[in-house]
RNA sequence: GCCGGAGUGGUGGAAUUGGCAGACACGUCGGAUUCAAAAUCCGAUGCCCCUUAAAGGCGUGUGGGUUCGAGUCCCACCUCCGGCACCA
């Protein structure tokens, strides 16, 4: 019997089809049949892919493999496992491909779903297939765009410090809880201090609800609401037609997507408020069990900073001020400047007349810079003085206001105080512009370079406050008090992360449930029409241009006015048409996998509080969401940013249970291969590179130093470069060539033995026999190679073997639980090498090994769990359990040190006295030539570890 | 520049967290089988000294330190990878 992987995959891949051995049940009233309310849940969950119909390289499944080894273990150790899969279906890349190919986008995705799906059952994956969806479906876009009316519908309240339907703000207002002031902001009635502050109530900048006008009131609401429209800076990228969000541009100004250039402009798009909930965002990660490094990625761009609102008074005006956000107040007697960004709405009203000419040159010179070039002359200081000066509020001097482009618009209030000598960019900008530096914590050298360390302050005092002698943390806090006392600044938490724009001009996206009115009054669509679908069109596609000063034109525009305006009532009005980016389908996927075909909810309350409430052992749920989420950490602040703050939003209106999506998230490393760049950098096809010296393909000298190759494509000598897997960097393995060739099992195998799953990993195509011998061995030990005959013996093994088996499953166990997946078929390896030494394998031994190879290898081991005469499926056994005194040796092996280096080994029972062992070290030939003519100073004996022996 | 992470044989990687460094695998070398090759099987394999073996010396990026004992802890530095980047 030789070992054919091929039909035996087949056969178990159809068995499991067939029979549905991964549904899954679900709890409910009736519950599905089969499902047991008492067994502990476990809910894995993977990445939904895009089917951007490319194709899998060996580096997709990764995870995949990962995730599924892990779901069939928590299987058979008696959990409730949900791993489902869907497809990522909106969005550049599905729309890209279809434009690529001239096909609809719908029929695209149809048929890469297709693919990818096949792709994803030949690599042996025990989903649920019943729950899988894509985002495209028009039953889960339905819910995509009821959420986001949630988002419409709701604000944010910081007494309550959560989401709240905006009928309740509207409701505080009309109860007069809240007065309106002149920039918007809510007023707490009984807040009378700060009431008083501005004057008292009857100041004609401070309103009341029932005084605004019908339109006033909806601005108003509009400034509240989490979902809102408005005129902002945008990342205009003109060659992919369309608007980014912020985490969509890489730091040198390009798209993330396609590398192009993008451009800030103005322009009206819909935003989501999750600027409100920086604080939630940021406090969250403390509960949730993900890894540092993520979180600090999250933490950092959140960016939060204490500091202080300043205001200086602007020389010769009444009542012209300029605000400005410090981290340092405490230098604040050392601001020799101020500096505000060229587009600062101040400027125009500040600038004098001499300067104006100036000032508007520089002006027009920073905006029509796009980020690119913003970025790339970053060092070299630029600006241009006003004219004008500002009043220091600590010593009441005088001090120019300039406008530079180091100073931007978007961060804290666009304005800065300067203080060249305690920071760098201020002191680069004094010396370029011959501006006074003046130390106030001492320390450093300020003649030389900023000083940002700690010190006692100096030169810092006025008539009423000193600072002077403090350290920095101590005079923060002085110089703060100082300023609230006298009204002239506040202590401050600033954020470093914008609203998130969230329209896209695209045709393969939800659309926005949203109508305009002929006034552009904004009017949701009523639930019961959702969803709103997408109109059929030809010409679906961007169109692309290299100018930035051309106006977006979502495809959307040139749909019929049969879809693009509704009348209601009488009214006519036209649809919202931009789309939404594609990371709104995946922000609630997780959710909706829980409950797929609920037509009434985005998820039914019962299977969500099931899946997602983790119960504690004494029956007390703890807010545990997916139990395990495995991703690319590419998508940190992404992806993993925005489904937690759907999720929170969410959880604050009342529709999930717990107030994180997941609990627990891992970030699996990438599998990484060499590619090729000739001298232009441009990537040649990696298979064609060869080395001129031993004239072999590049491809088999992976493990040489590059510098002893002569690499050349086409007599073009090209350079290596090491990176990620992609079709792009044409370095591409076919997992569906490595199938072909060995087998789905060696490839999960494979994949897996390559390293710690966290870990990024070369992937080695000639390592690939390592384990598909394995397997060829764990063959023969069931089968004669001679005969064909059954290696079964029902007798139980020998001490030996069997000590060797329960100490594997501990070994196995405890790999599992800390996914140490290449350590758990090492060990696995180890025990079969054992066994091929058996002439016969013990029943027990072999269906406790089947057992634990099952989920890296499924089909070999239901085959071989057959083989044993035992009905399927082995996914649904228990996992073998092992037993302590199993473990327990007798007598034991310890090595014995003289001076810390190891001299000899002696063997002694396991209870063996600390006497004892000194005497059976000592007695060791070795270790006695060591201690000949020494004094043995001390004997240190570990139990079961060593003996390390001090002599001098 | 700032913030993370990582450096272990020819290669991928183990090491119960301070206790036998190099498990397991690839590769290489030797052998078996074969007309031959592939595949498969058995054995050896960190480096140095040595004909070989025993014994010994050196070894976890570099330099120091703590300790009976350091891949693991502390200090300084080097290299690579990732993120952020004029964020006040």
């Amino acid at each position: 019997m030789k070992y054919d992987f091929a039909s035996i995959e087949q056969k178990w891949r159809d068995y499991w089809d067939r029979e549905q051995t991964f549904r899954t049940p679900n709890p409910g009233d009736p519950p599905d049949a089969g499902f047991d309310p008492d067994k502990p849940k476990f809910y894995v969950l993977d990445m939904f892919p895009y089917p951007s119909g490319v194709g899998l390289h060996v580096g997709h499944p990764l995870g995949y493999i990962a995730t599924d080894i892990l779901g069939r273990y928590k299987l058979m150790r008696g959990f409730n496992v949900l791993h489902p899969m869907g497809y990522d279906a909106f969005g550049l890349p599905a729309e890209q491909y279809a434009v690529e190919h001239n096909v609809h986008p719908r029929i695209t995705t149809e048929k890469n779903i297709a693919n990818m799906t096949a792709q994803l059952k030949r690599l042996g994956m025990g989903y649920d297939w019943s729950r899988c969806f894509a985002t495209t479906d028009p039953g889960y876009v339905k819910w995509t765009q009821w959420i986001f009316l949630q988002l419409y519908h709701s604000y944010f309240d910081p007494i309550e410090n959560k989401a709240m339907p905006i009928a309740h703000l509207i409701h505080q207002l009309e109860q007069q809880n809240y007065y309106v002031g002149i920039d918007g902001e809510l007023i707490n009635s009984a807040d009378t201090e700060n009431l008083e502050a501005l004057s008292g109530i009857g100041d004609p900048n401070v309103h009341k609800w029932h005084e605004l006008d019908p339109g006033q009131q909806a601005r108003l609401l509009d400034e509240y609401r989490l979902a809102y429209m408005d005129d902002v800076e945008v990342n205009w990228c003109p060659r992919l037609g369309t608007v980014l969000a912020n985490e969509e541009v890489t730091n040198d100004g390009r798209s993330e997507r396609g590398n192009f250039p993008v451009y800030k402009r103005p322009l009206k798009q819909w935003m989501l408020r999750i600027t409100a909930y920086c604080d939630r965002l940021i406090d969250g990660l403390d509960d949730i069990d993900w890894p540092e490094s993520i979180k600090l990625l999250q933490r950092n761009w959140i960016g939060k900073s204490l500091g202080a609102r300043v205001d200086f008074a602007v020389d010769g005006t009444d009542d012209a001020s300029i605000t400005v956000f410090t981290t340092r107040p405490d230098t604040l007697f050392g601001a020799t400047y101020m500096v505000l960004a060229p587009e600062h709405p101040l400027v125009g009203e500040i600038t004098t007349d001499a300067q104006l000419d100036a000032v508007e040159a520089y002006q027009r010179r920073a905006e029509s810079r796009s980020s690119v070039d913003r970025q790339a002359d970053a060092k070299e200081k630029t600006g241009v003085f006003t004219g004008a000066y500002a009043v220091n509020p600590v010593n009441d001097q005088a001090i120019p206001i300039w406008i530079a482009d180091y100073v931007m618009m978007g961060y804290g209030t666009g304005a800065i105080m300067a203080v060249p000598a305690h920071d760098e960019r201020d002191y680069a900008f004094a010396r370029t512009f011959d501006l006074p530096i003046v130390e106030v914590v001492s320390g450093g050298d300020v003649s030389k370079e900023a000083y940002t360390g700690n010190g006692p302050l100096i030169h810092s005092a006025n008539d009423e406050v000193s600072l002077n002698g403090l350290p920095v943390d101590e005079a923060k806090q002085r110089i703060t008090g100082w300023l609230e006392a006298r009204q002239l600044g506040w202590s401050q938490t600033q954020y470093r992360l914008r609203d998130w724009l969230f329209s896209r001009q695209r045709y393969w996206g939800e659309p926005f449930p949203i109508l305009h009115g002929p006034h552009g009054e904004i009017r949701p669509v009523d639930e019961a029409d959702l969803p709103v679908e997408l109109p059929e069109m030809d010409d679906f596609k961007p169109h692309g241009t290299d100018d930035p000063d051309a106006p977006p034109q979502p495809p959307l525009g040139r749909a019929g006015d049969e879809w693009k305006k509704v009348t209601i009532d009488g009214v006519e009005y036209t649809r919202e048409l931009n789309t939404m980016p594609n990371w709104a389908g995946s922000c609630w996927y997780y959710l909706r996998y829980l409950d797929p075909q609920n037509k009434d909810a985005l998820v039914g309350r019962e299977a969500e509080r099931y899946w997602m409430l983790s119960k504690k052992k004494d029956g007390s749920h703890h807010a545990g969401g997916i139990d395990l989420y495995i991703g690319g950490p590419e998508h940190a602040v992404l992806h993993l940013l925005y489904f937690r703050f759907w999720h929170q939003v969410l959880y604050d209106l009342g529709h999930v249970s717990t107030p994180e999506p997941a609990g627990r998230y891992f970030a699996q490393g990438y599998i990484q291969a060499f590619y090729y760049e000739d001298a232009k950098g441009v990537r040649v096809p990696a298979a064609d590179v060869i080395d001129q010296k031993s004239n072999q393909p590049a491809m088999e000298l992976q493990d040489k130093d590059e510098k002893e190759l002569e690499l050349v494509y086409e007599g073009r000598p090209v350079k290596r470069q090491y990176g990620k897997m992609g079709k792009s960097l044409k370095n591409a393995i076919d997992p569906v060539e490595v199938m072909d060739r060995y087998g789905c099992d060696t490839l999960r195998l494979y994949e897996m033995y390559l390293g710690p799953l966290e870990a990024s990993k070369t992937w080695n195509t000639q390592d690939i026999v390592g384990v598909h011998r394995f397997l060829q061995r764990v063959w023969r030990n069931f089968y004669d190679a001679d005969n064909g005959g059954l290696l079964i013996d029902e007798q139980a093994p020998d001490e030996a073997t069997l000590r060797l088996l329960h100490k594997t499953i501990q070994r196995v166990t405890d790999a599992m639980e800390s996914m140490g997946f290449n350590v758990a078929i090492a060990a696995l390896i180890e025990l079969n090498n054992a066994l091929v030494k058996l002439d016969k394998l013990p029943r027990v031994v072999a269906e406790s090994f089947v057992k634990m190879l099952a989920p890296f290898a499924p089909h070999v081991a239901e085959e071989l769990w057959a083989v044993l005469g035992q009905a399927p499926s082995v996914a649904h056994r228990d996992w073998p359990a092992y037993d302590p005194a199993l473990l327990v040796e007798d007598t034991i092996e310890l090595p014995v040190q003289v001076n810390g280096k190891l001299r000899g080994k002696v063997t002694v029972a396991a209870d063996a006295d600390d006497s004892a062992i000194e005497a059976a070290a000592r007695a060791d030939p070795n270790v006695a030539v060591q201690l000949d003519g020494k004094t043995v100073r001390k004997v240190i004996v570990i139990p079961k570890r060593l003996v390390n022996i001090v002599a001098s």
